[in-house]
DNA sequence: CACGCGAGTAGACACTGTCTACGCAGGAAG
DNA sequence: CTTCCTGCGTAGACAGTGTCTACTCGCGTG
């Protein structure tokens, strides 16, 4: 009897398979496979592949933010080593969840009023602009942090895409993430 | 007897088709149909489809190339300025050729030995590691340039994915390049 | 008891990328 | 001149995909 809640068990088979065999494995067929169910009984849930996609996005989200919060969670450190702690997470998030941080800024999961994404991802950057604001009071506190998260996103991409270690000859990111926080949080 | 250099044709179409239809019209078999040959002709000079991707993402970073050499090109101008410059090139090319800025950084593109994509951007790269040297002297100017191409990539990406233009309330990018140059180039 | 309806099945359809066998030109060798 | 051979492109098959539609089956309500 294991028919519960065939949604939420759609969205952990994705997950699954994603982590387990990266991104080409996520087809509708092959979640329904894994999931024990034949292939049209996604569309009960989610009306097209991408929504389902969108769904295992969203549960990354979901984690990151998790994790980000926690590591952010302690006000009695200064608020600067608080935004270098985000930044390893987010660091370390998008190596140590590869298919998922590429599934999660794929372009064409939010054409179709996919909404939920882009909010998500808000609220993660209102914590950065919170940290910011406290660790530099007076600058604009959305254009440094949005300055930082770019900062942190590049990195975290042109890592992943191998150019950093190719053109710094070094797999080591921690000077790029203090160079990051340096300049821009003084 | 269109018949010159299918090789480069198929290229050719394939970065029409992209710029014409995004990305997903960017199947083999609509590449071929649209250079007016069968579906299995391209298998002569491109052993896989993600091979004939490469090529034409290949041609997109010739283009950058091309115009981050041009707009660096006055020696003239102050180091700054010209790293502002190849800012600005970059940022415009990646909004004013979404589909192919997508493409050329696909992550399943560096997979099957298609070296030569990295290659290319380190090249680019190398171009913006010199301006640095020659702005800053003294300091380290591979990781001063990573963060900076980090940060343009980062911002880049982040504008076409949305996230900006919520998170920050505006669509203008200048005061962001600018926050970037300024905190790196001092 | 009959009915309806929600949930999942199964098959079709058009499409994709890859593989293989085939045709067909043009030039080289005899 | 004829006979190969080889490079280039065609055409069909195959497994796989996402979407759509018709169907079945079980369960609660009338």
């Amino acid at each position: 009897m294991p028919e519960a809640d065939l949604r939420a068990r759609l969205v952990k088979v994705g997950v699954d398979l994603l982590t387990r065999d990266g991104p080409q494995a996520l087809s509708l067929r092959e979640i329904a496979r894994s999931a024990g169910v034949s292939h049209g009984a996604p569309r009960r849930y989610f009306p097209t592949h991408q929504a389902l996609l969108a769904a295992i996005a969203r549960e990354g989200y979901h984690q990151l933010g998790q994790q980000i919060t926690d590591a952010v969670r302690d006000e009695s450190e200064p608020a600067r080593s608080r935004v270098l702690q985000l930044g390893r997470v987010y660091l370390d998030f998008a190596r140590g969840n590869r298919g998922m941080f590429e599934l999660m800024f794929r372009h064409d999961l939010l054409q179709g009023n996919q909404i939920g994404l882009r909010e998500v991802s808000r609220q993660l950057f209102a914590v950065l602009v919170d940290l910011v604001g406290k660790a530099r009071p007076g600058v604009s506190a959305t254009v440094v942090a949005g300055a930082i998260w770019a900062n942190l996103h590049g990195v975290a991409l042109l890592r992943q895409w191998g150019s950093l270690e190719i053109a710094m000859q070094t797999t080591e990111i921690d000077p790029l993430l203090h160079a990051s926080i340096d300049a821009y949080l003084g």
